[in-house]
DNA sequence: TTTTCATATTAATATTTATTCATATATTTG
DNA sequence: CAAATATATGAATAAATATTAATATGAAAA
């Protein structure tokens, strides 16, 4: 991936609820839509999670699989997964 | 940092100039503003360039150091060095 | 076969971010 | 001190992104 690209994934993960999602899918292996609002504790709502969830699905960070009513989701970048605890464990400044 | 923190630094990075700057910053310590923009290879016109800086600056992403006439930017959170590696070497998809 | 549930889609608007341009400041040199 | 060099600043505009609300779709259940 050149610079052009990765400027492209981070813009579309850079915003606490997707990082929020991130963080969760991390953790288990998928979650359907409803699970993950949950999970975020009424911090978004449903339209605005599922555009958060289609963009990083488009962009490859996500993938989905149907299931009955449910739709899961889960983290296909694996490297993402290598990334974020890293940042989570800087000490902070400004 | 909380991802709301990361997300700012995130926003903060995603740009492909910006990362260009710190691909440079991640292999020589210290660089001045006129010599980033030669490397840049006139990609990048002298008040955006240094609206770019000043804007990683803010965020403690890098630093900097006047010396006469010249300022010198290097890389101030380290970790960074360490995830553009990761993210460049990925394979792609869309 | 209507209702309900889970999720997506679309469009409108609000907000943020990037870009450009013109000008300012500070340092050095003649 | 005047000119030149290196960089920053601010404001205006353009472009991208986020947010919301209303509606649509499709699957399951009653």
């Amino acid at each position: 991936m050149n610079n052009e690209m990765i400027a492209n994934l981070l813009k579309c993960i850079a915003h606490p609820v997707k990082l929020d999602i991130l963080s969760l899918l991390e953790k288990q292996e998928a979650l359907n839509v409803s699970e993950i609002q949950m999970m975020l504790g009424c911090d978004c709502e449903q339209s605005m999670l599922s555009h958060h969830l289609i963009k990083m699905k488009d962009k490859g960070i996500l993938s989905s699989n149907k299931q009955g009513k449910n739709i899961y989701y889960s983290l296909q970048l694996k490297e993402i997964a290598g990334i974020l605890p890293v940042l989570q464990s800087l000490e902070v400044n400004s």
